[in-house]
DNA sequence: TCCTCGAATCC
DNA sequence: CCACCTTTCGAGGA
């Protein structure tokens, strides 16, 4: 039964994200801009068409989602509202088949009640933090200023919280969002710290890398690897090159050096092993000679 | 200011 | 619920 169910999860990861292209075209074609957020994810801008009209958006909504279901017999949620935070936050509040508008004078209504980890970027954490001073709903999270959400979470996690609580986000859309990093990583079939047995399995990882490399005709600068112990912790090593590459013999013997120095500083076994690739770049140009 | 490492988040 | 994948941030050091 385990057999069986591993060889269809590829193919049906495949299929879904073709379903999901399809329906994001769908929707574009509604609003005048849209932000692929994730596979299932999307933004789409419809204020010029509105101008504001918060019936004339739930028409836009309803529209969309009957032609989903009609040509994908599929359900989804929908959010709107005067910004991308409101709009998502909106989009999980009836789940699933939901859809949830919140008008600009609504949003402090809207978010007072909710859990602060209703707000996109504060998860288990955060709100453990948050719960440890008695802070538990989104009112509750304003009366903290922004000195101290700074003080405890960080500079710009800090100024997000404040804001978000007030339901402030002036992210624009993001219409051709790059990637910045591709990863792969598994899980051994038994922990351990040994090179060779770290080293077959990142192989295969590197393959699939190799593959998406040469179809999508990117370099690399920096190689990564990721290793997380017995105990769920991470441990990462990476090597930013002097040039970017697409050298897959460099991919490998970096990635084996990398894991080299890792395994030798750990005396906890590995559980799962990964590599990624980042500081992406479109393969430039074949050189000519003249340029050399 | 860049690099490295790790934590946290999300899907 | 878990495994996997991506992104972003922060701290510390070079």
């Amino acid at each position: 039964m385990k057999d069986t169910e591993a060889v269809f999860l590829p193919s049906r990861r495949e299929h879904s994200k073709e379903i999901s292209e399809k329906i994001m075209e769908l929707v574009k074609k509604y609003g005048e801009r849209m932000e692929y957020a994730s596979v299932d994810e999307a933004y789409l801008e419809i204020s010029k068409k509105t101008k504001g009209d918060y019936n004339k958006a739930k028409e836009i909504a309803e529209k969309i989602k009957k032609e989903i279901l009609k040509k994908f017999k599929l359900t989804c949620s929908v959010g709107i509202g005067p910004n991308k935070l409101i709009a998502k936050i909106a989009s999980d509040f009836q789940k699933p088949n939901g859809l949830t508008i919140v008008k600009s004078r609504e949003v402090k209504k809207f978010l007072d009640p909710l859990k602060v980890d209703k707000i996109p970027g504060i998860g288990k954490k955060k709100k453990e933090k948050l719960i440890e001073i008695n802070i538990m709903t989104i009112k509750e999270l304003k009366k903290l200023t922004k000195k101290l959400l700074k003080e405890q979470f960080g500079e710009k996690i800090g100024a997000f919280m404040y804001n978000a609580a007030r339901g402030i986000d002036e992210k624009e859309l993001v219409e051709e969002k790059e990637q910045k990093q591709i990863s792969r990583i598994s899980t051994l079939k038994e922990n351990t710290l040994n090179l060779t047995e770290i080293v077959k399995e990142i192989e295969k990882h590197i393959i699939e890398l190799e593959n998406e490399i040469n179809e999508r005709k990117i370099e690399f600068k920096t190689i990564g690897v990721i290793g997380i112990d017995s105990k769920i912790k991470t441990h990462t090593k990476s090597k930013t090159l002097d040039q970017y590459t697409d050298n897959i013999e460099l991919l490998k013997k970096t990635s084996e050096e990398l894991f080299k120095g890792l395994t030798s500083e750990l005396d906890i076994k590995l559980r799962r092993v990964g590599i990624k690739i980042e500081k992406l770049r479109e393969k430039q140009q074949q050189k000519s000679l003249f340029e050399f």
